[in-house]
RNA sequence: GCACCCGUAGCUCAGCUGGAUAGAGCGUCUGUUUGCGGAACAGAAGGCCAUGGGUUCGAAUCCCUUCGGGUGUACCA
């Protein structure tokens, strides 16, 4: 298992040991750093980390064994490690005592800081996610993007990014038409109030009625059009219709948005953005860069790119969706001084975003290159695609009521059966927190390139690799430490402690945590970190369950695994919320 | 047609910047609790890592072939 590409303390002073001593057995210059590849060994007795010894081989030509032996004779004393030995091709490395307990454990117990880096200090990174068309409800596609990009944004912060979220919410359009059409014709000026309706549920109803009608008689698809001219054209009849429609639509997504905890530092409308973008390509006009077509279009030429051809600007003059997003990202430029800027969207636009930023590459924005499509993979149901129009969608809020009663009931059902445990206080927000954790690790567990399956039946469970697991675990550790009678303190040891196996892999884990979060960040790729912390928690129940904790004899032993325990609670408590799960202490 | 993505246990997925014996969860079978939360832990069974080749001391991992699945390829959004 490789890890550790990232800033751990110990990491420079292996690379520089190791660099001096090859240095002068071998006569050479320099030692790439990029040679040096940590792994964590297969089983803890072998080592806490090691050093595959396999790339120096070639170019000192020499055997990967004999170097490892080599370097393990030569190692200097450090206060990182007890032991340094050589197994075969690798340099095994034993942490010691010192820097368990005096470093790495007071890190986890006392720095808020303990998982954090300062990689992205003094950037400034925009993430738009979300983007949701204001026509109807928003289901499980939209919850793995929303919860994508609140949990990249995140990991961002953790990195010390200055993150600016923000969506484009895509407001106006053929498509907003037609659920305004169906509400004018058929809606009985019914509102969420008289109807008890989300207001984007309501609206949602009429999008589909739109679709039956239009089935029926297709003639009524030349109305819409009207009507978006209309629209354009500022009918004062029309735009109030409008108003009051996407009024109720973003009124139901607040809603949602703010039941799973996704928040925007600024919204971009695309009803005030759709006209722009003409100024900049007429501009790439006159300097020759686009191109005019026989019936008055403006296009592109991006066959060096293997991108073809792109119109920018129709034949009669109108706008397209490329260049509202090419106006877009003007603006988000000169909004904010941004060093990066991300693009939460799925991966059926991926040749989009290749065009959009090869044409602001070619505008000549020297910032094209710090745009950056987070592309991720489709929701699937087991009977195949979601669609909207056929009814076959699973809705975001439907699925979060459903997975709030399962955990109601699950947690009712535990309660009256153990009369002895604790009280649930307050049900509801527990069932609540559950169901977010179950639905939100569920999504965020699965590598980005990856499609999801999701099977309602199955994929939804309390148990094993769970949202609920991780929560259990730290209602667990809390119970435990509620329990202690004594103040948990760290001290040094005056006895020297031998850590064992169960509680060595913990430490190890914890000495990994600052490289989850990092990879996890600079891959835009929460899953990395939802193995990490599943791991890790997998560890801890088993170091649970193997040893007693509060009432083993030994005080030293005793107050080593609380520690490890308090340690294990914060690194945990962290990692559930940065994916915006509550770290609950009983369930 | 062309481009990109995916194919690892019955199912859902890790592992993929090449390295020590291919790992989890669910499901199936079997155990563990007077010890602190059993939403837990352990064991068994289950794999030609889609296929065929290549590179390498070494390939699930990199390159190419074939097959299967998905997405994209608009003067739609």
């Amino acid at each position: 298992m490789k890890i550790l590409n990232y800033t751990i303390e110990f990491k420079n002073q292996i690379v520089s040991v190791i660099s001096t001593i090859l240095q002068k057995k071998y006569n050479i210059d320099k030692i790439d750093p990029g040679l040096l590849k940590f792994e964590i060994p297969p089983d803890t007795n072998m080592g806490h980390i090691a050093l595959a010894c396999f790339p120096f081989a070639k170019l000192l030509k020499n055997a990967p064994q004999k170097i490892a032996q080599e370097l393990s004779k030569n190692w200097l004393e450090s206060i990182y490690f007890k032991t340094v030995e050589a197994n075969g091709p690798y340099l095994n490395f034993f942490f010691s005592p010192t820097y368990l307990k005096q470093f790495l454990l007071k890190d986890c117990l006392e720095s808020p800081e303990y998982g954090k880096s300062n990689l992205g200090a003094g950037k400034t990174i925009m993430v738009e996610y979300s983007s949701p068309n204001t026509n109807k409800p928003l289901h499980l596609g939209h919850g793995r993007n929303n919860l994508l990009g609140m949990v990249v944004s995140n990991l961002l912060e953790q990195l010390d990014y200055q993150v600016v979220k923000t969506c484009l919410v895509n407001d106006r359009g053929i498509h907003i038409c037609k659920s305004m059409y169906a509400y004018q014709k058929y809606g009985n000026a019914e509102t969420p109030e008289s109807t008890g309706l989300k207001g984007d549920k309501l609206v949602g109803k009429y999008y589909v009625i739109y679709d039956q009608k239009e089935k029926e008689n297709p003639d009524i698809a030349e109305d819409i059009k009207q009507m978006l001219r209309d629209w354009e054209d500022g009918d004062t009849e029309v735009r109030n219709l409008w108003e009051k429609l996407n009024g109720w639509v973003l009124e139901g997504f607040n809603h949602t948005y703010q039941r799973m905890g996704a928040v925007f530092d600024r919204l971009y409308f695309e009803s005030e953005t759709y006209t722009g973008g003409r100024e900049a390509i007429l501009e790439a006009y006159k300097a020759g860069i686009c191109e005019k077509e026989p019936n008055g279009a403006i296009s592109i030429d991006l066959e060096d790119v293997k991108l073809g051809k792109k119109i920018l600007l129709r034949g009669d003059g109108t706008s397209m969706y490329i260049t509202q997003d090419i106006n877009t990202t003007i603006n988000k430029f000169a909004n904010y001084d941004l060093d990066y800027n991300l693009y939460v969207v799925g991966n059926e636009q991926e040749n989009h975003f290749k065009v959009l930023f090869s044409i602001l590459k070619k505008f000549g924005y020297k910032w094209a290159d710090r745009c950056e499509h987070v592309s991720y993979g489709m929701v699937n149901l087991p009977d195949g695609k979601m669609k909207s129009r056929e009814g076959t969608v699973v809705d975001f809020d439907d699925l979060m009521d459903s997975m709030k009663a399962l955990a109601a009931d699950e947690l009712k059902e535990r309660y009256s059966a153990n009369e002895n445990k604790h009280q649930i206080e307050n049900l509801d927000n527990t069932a609540e927190a559950i169901a977010q954790s179950a639905i939100k690790y569920f999504i965020l567990k699965t590598n980005l390139n990856k499609d999801i399956t999701f099977n309602p039946k199955e994929s939804l469970s309390f148990d094993g690799a769970t949202g609920p697991y991780l929560q259990y675990t730290h209602a667990r550790i809390c119970s435990l430490l509620n329990k202690s009678t004594t103040a948990i303190e760290l001290k040094e040891d005056v006895n020297p402690y031998e850590w064992n196996e169960e509680e060595i892999k913990l430490l190890v884990g914890l000495v990994r945590f600052p490289d989850a979060i990092q990879q996890s960040a600079l891959d835009r790729n929460p899953a990395i970190l939802c193995t990490y912390i599943y791991e890790l928690c997998r560890t801890f129940n088993k170091f649970y369950y193997e040893h007693q904790i509060l009432k083993i004899e030994c005080v030293q032993t005793r107050d080593n695994r609380l520690l490890i325990c308090k340690a294990v609670k914060a690194v945990l408590g962290k990692t559930l919320n940065i994916f915006g799960i509550e770290a609950l202490t009983r369930m």
